[in-house]
DNA sequence: CTAAGCCTTCCAGTCACTGGAAGGTCAAGG
DNA sequence: CCTTGACCTTCCAGTGACTGGAAGGCTTAG
């Protein structure tokens, strides 16, 4: 198989795909035309850290989560701790933005919005009051 | 004053106050030695694009920001609206940071997360299903 | 005079791609 | 056989918002 086939099979972008064989991820061989040549395996694994990165797992907790997968005499212990790991700075960054939230929503709430210069948001960035 | 008690009296690193200076947010005159010299109202910018940075606004944000609060004549609707797109976008990554939490908790609460290999989170990896 | 603690510039690295240029390969149609 | 277009290749540069570090100049206290 080639790149083109893999990406519209796994849904990554050809230069994701090739950027994974750069960093180590997923290595493909190669046809005698300079080809990459993907087999299933392969596309398994690209299909495996597309969705590890769509839940927020970073390429080396992806590099982790592959070699915990490909391990047949791994704990489930390991893969759920990288797991809770994840989860925890998650709830962190939704912490994080809910405050931002909070604070935008009342500022957006006490700004008249209208033609004049007069402007609680701005008087929040100027003071910290 | 020098870029040190700047960096002490905002908060900033005297890195990132040097960014902000390369980028044109925020730029200081010159002392004989080369030295950046911050008047009052350097500092001033300072701190309010260091408020806006923590409510999450990004820098051409911020420069919009910096830039209505210096123009005398602004609509605050203008303001208004910059916090209301940055709201929206606040809200779209809690929404997406949400499912992300949602599927994960899921996952690593059917582990078992003991030293067997059996893993249903790796499952899901592998799968999709 | 020297040592510490400032300050300066410049270069490189972060993360995970993305865009684009320049060029090689392949399959189909004329 | 030739061309066209759709593939594929590599390499370089850029994104955002800094951060780290090296090499060197300035200032102030002892």
């Amino acid at each position: 198989m080639n790149i083109g086939d893999v990406a519209s099979r796994t849904g990554l972008s050809t230069k994701t795909i090739r950027y994974y064989e750069d960093i180590g991820l997923v290595m493909p061989q190669r046809g005698e035309n300079g080809y990459r040549r993907f087999r299933e395996t392969d596309m398994h694994k690209l299909g495996f850290v597309g969705r590890a990165r769509a839940l927020g797992f970073s390429i080396e907790e992806c590099r982790d989560l592959l070699a915990l997968y490909e391990d047949e005499d791994r704990a489930s212990a390991d893969v759920r701790q990288i797991a809770i790991g994840h989860l925890d700075e998650i709830e962190r960054k939704i912490a994080a933005l809910s405050d931002m939230r909070d604070t935008l929503k009342g500022l957006v709430h006490a700004c008249a919005g209208d033609h004049r210069p007069n402007c609680p948001i701005l008087k929040e960035l100027s003071d910290g009051a």
